[in-house]
RNA sequence: GGCGAUGUAGCUCAGUAGGUUAGAGCAUGCGGCUCAUAUCCGCAGUGUCCGGGGUUCAAAUCCCUGCAUCGCCA
């Protein structure tokens, strides 16, 4: 049987943490990595996802198109999956014409075999931008607590979730203008009736494939409820063209075509990608994934090709990880939480030991932890104590006491014995990793290391070489042998590591065949042993979980706008607040509540330009509320405005390198924001501050605070 | 609120088609070795298997219920 291996197509804007590198790309390297040493046939895709409103948003908030998001993007997946030495054979992405082509035609099979209906429905559409608005960009009034900022699928302030339509006063959160409710017509995928035939299947291949129980569970827990007709497309511009007349402006649904991409990425590398994809017969199909893209894979996406009626490549076996939880607490790429894939290499921890500890913590049943602690306690005590120990005092006597020559010898009973039991934990190893349990796999490659250091310890053979010197080489031999195995056996999990083994026994990998394997090597000799990994320090841990904690805060999460007072009044209820009024270029001023009484009177104020803090969580101050905050520098009792004066209303202040994510942030995080002025500029830890190149200056406070 | 999952040694987790004294690794304590990266080997513990009830000759495992945590949905 061919093995076509497949992670989830990771979303193109989003950084991936560790945890969603365990959870996908990891693991299937482990697995493609086993298959192809194992001899089988082999082929493992991947690539990123990148339609959708996701990026559209993404392109409008960094002011470039979402091709050119998805290319910065996509360049930085590689890079991380490159890092971690991630063995594709194909690393593509779901925007290419082949994609178009392959969805659309799955598109026609399924609307030939009458499993398309199109149904009308009305949703928030915003005229002056003329698009229809997600939920959350729609904006307004609470209908239930009156807040005044509330989004349209939840308020922030009561929780309660909502439907657009329910907002008092709706705005459209990209131009303020209010949007008004339009008919628009929908594709939708009958999946109710194809549900029998997918739940036999399920059933079926669940049980050949052995799925993870998470899977079984979930996907029965869909068929429990019943299937549904599912939209497929939407009011959006970057996507897939929907050709029906009448859907010129619309794409499809990005969960409709996004695992098609398995398929069109193949079909962009290979001539041959049908012998893949069409070829059920002769092709075992094992994907990787995290919990939350089950139903996707064993309900949706086979819906879709069992539909088509064409004879697709059906999922075989579905490995599906809990989550990976950072420390006390969740990865978050807002609150800079957690250790991203971008800034694993800038820790100088070699890529084998992350991968090391992601396996050996890999989420398979429950949900995981990653804790700095453990991990340094983990690679020093289970694998350099263990393996590195083993391999390092192996290949050090051998070389000392015998010139690093491997001799094969009559064996005695022990270490007959010792041979034997080796081979039997190497069957058990290659079962686990073949049935894709991939802790299991690792946990019986370290008990290896465990047998070869009681082997060593218990055949003495520093007491032996005295009087019987055969026995010793003999026992040294075998241990060099063992780890030769050893090394091949761990090259799917540590593959760096397993060469430099090899290559310091002067030995190429030769396949998973060779394990096992204790002898045949009489007369070589190894080369010069090195210390695999040195010990991780521990203090590193207090360090790193400092540096990864979210207190090394991003300027991206800041917006900064230019802004003009456009009124001002005394706070009624408040002796050192104003109330103003702040022009930012939006459809409406913004409320801002600001304590400036002490330093400015009104009259100065008055149609001055300031810089605004502008994606501040709205408050309320004194009863009135404030949408964004006027920033100062402050140094002791002085305070400055940061002049606007000489910028457009609504530019935005940036940094040179800045990665934008412009959720809304609260008070506390911005004070943990090293915003300062330094020398009359205003900076950002050490970058300058700048609207369209332009420098933000101070004129009378050198050095500062701004706040 | 509804649905679902999880709750096993100090820590991280295995284990359940019910069946002897409940497991592994780490951490801890003691003993031993010295070839090796202060490494290795041996021994030793420790558990109301979340609480309560039920079914059974027998329950960590099945059923009911409560609590806690997490996820999904409304």
């Amino acid at each position: 049987m061919k093995k076509l291996i497949t992670s989830a197509l990771p979303y193109v804007n989003n950084v991936p943490h560790l945890g969603n590198i365990i959870g996908c790309v990891l693991s299937a390297d482990v697995y493609a990595r086993f298959c192809r040493s194992k001899g089988y046939e082999t082929l493992y895709v991947c690539g990123t996802d990148e339609y959708g409103t996701a990026t559209e948003t993404k392109a409008r908030e960094e002011k470039l198109t979402p091709q050119q998001i998805c290319d910065k993007y996509h360049a930085i997946h590689k890079e991380i999956y490159d890092n971690f030495n991630i063995s594709f054979d194909i690393f593509g992405r779901t925007s290419t014409e082949k994609q178009t082509e392959i969805a659309q035609s799955i598109f026609q099979d399924l609307e030939v075999n009458n499993l398309i209906i199109e149904k009308k429905t009305k949703r928030t559409f915003c005229e002056k931008d003329s698009i229809f608005l997600a939920d959350r960009f729609v904006e307004g009034v609470c209908p239930h607590c009156r807040y005044e900022d509330a989004r349209g699928d939840q308020c922030d302030n009561c929780g309660k979730l909502l439907e657009p339509e329910n907002l008092i006063n709706s705005r459209c959160k990209i131009c303020g203008s209010n949007p008004v409710l339009k008919e628009t017509s929908h594709l939708y995928l009958e999946l109710d009736k194809l549900q029998e035939k997918l739940k036999s299947w399920s059933q079926k291949s669940g049980d050949i494939g052995k799925w993870s129980r998470n899977a079984i569970q979930t996907t029965n827990g869909w068929f429990e409820k019943g299937l549904q007709a599912r939209p497929i497309t939407r009011d959006l511009s970057w996507g897939i063209p929907v050709p029906r007349p009448g859907y010129e402006e619309k794409v499809f649904y990005v969960w409709f075509d996004a695992p098609i991409g398995y398929i069109s990425i193949t079909a962009n590398e290979r001539e041959d990608w049908k012998e893949w994809w069409q070829n059920p017969e002769k092709v075992e199909l094992y994907q990787f994934m995290a919990k939350d893209n089950i139903p996707f894979h064993t309900v949706i996406f086979p819906a879709s090709l069992i539909g088509s009626g064409k004879n697709w490549t059906l999922l075989h076996h579905i490995n599906s990880t809990e989550y990976l939880n950072y420390e006390d607490t969740k990865f978050s790429k807002s609150r800079n939480v957690g250790v991203f894939g971008d800034s694993v290499s800038d820790t100088g921890i070699h890529i084998d030991l992350w991968r090391f500890y992601l396996l050996a913590n890999r989420p398979e049943r429950n949900d995981s932890v990653f804790e700095w602690n453990d991990f340094i306690e983990k690679v020093n005590s289970e694998f350099i104590d263990n393996i590195g120990n083993m391999v390092n005092r192996a290949l050090v006597y051998l070389k000392k006491n015998f010139d690093g020559e491997i001799k094969d010898v009559p064996l005695s009973d022990d270490q007959l014995k010792f041979v034997n039991d080796c081979r039997n934990d190497f069957i058990k190893v290659t079962e686990a990793i073949e049935s894709v349990k991939i802790r299991e796999g690792l946990r019986g490659i370290l008990a290896i290391g465990n047998r070869g250091n009681k082997f060593f310890q218990d055949m003495t053979p520093w007491e032996k070489i005295k009087t019987e010197p055969e026995h010793a080489h003999a026992t040294v031999s075998l241990i060099a042998y063992l780890v030769r195995s050893t090394a091949v056996a761990l090259e799917p999990y540590m593959p760096e590591t397993a060469l430099k083994i090899l290559d310091m026994m002067n030995l190429s990998n030769t396949g998973w065949e060779m394990i096992g394997s204790f002898n045949g090597l009489d007369g070589h000799k190894i080369g010069k042993p090195e210390i695999l990994h040195k010990k991780l320090d521990v203090k590193l841990a207090e360090k790193f979980r400092k540096s990864f904690s979210g207190k090394c805060p991003e300027f991206g999460n800041l917006q900064l706008k230019v802004g003009k007072i456009i009124s001002i009044e005394k706070h009624p209820d408040a002796e050192q607040l104003y109330k103003m009024k702040v022009d930012l270029g939006e459809e409406e001023n913004r409320p801002i509540v600001a304590g400036l009484v002490k330093h400015y009177s009104p009259d100065e104020l008055q149609n001055r330009k300031v810089i605004l803090l502008s994606n501040l969580k709205p408050a309320k101050i004194r009863g009135e509320s404030s949408r964004g905050m006027v920033l100062v520098c402050k140094k002791r009792n002085k305070m400055e405005l940061l002049d606007g004066n000489p910028f457009e209303i609504g530019k935005v202040v940036e940094v040179h390198r800045q990665n934008i994510d412009h959720s809304e942030i609260t008070i506390e995080e911005f004070k943990e924001m090293p915003l300062n002025v330094e020398n009359n500029r205003v900076v950002f830890d050490d970058q300058e501050c700048k609207i369209e190149g332009r420098l933000l200056e101070t004129v009378n406070i050198k050095n500062g605070k701004v706040c």
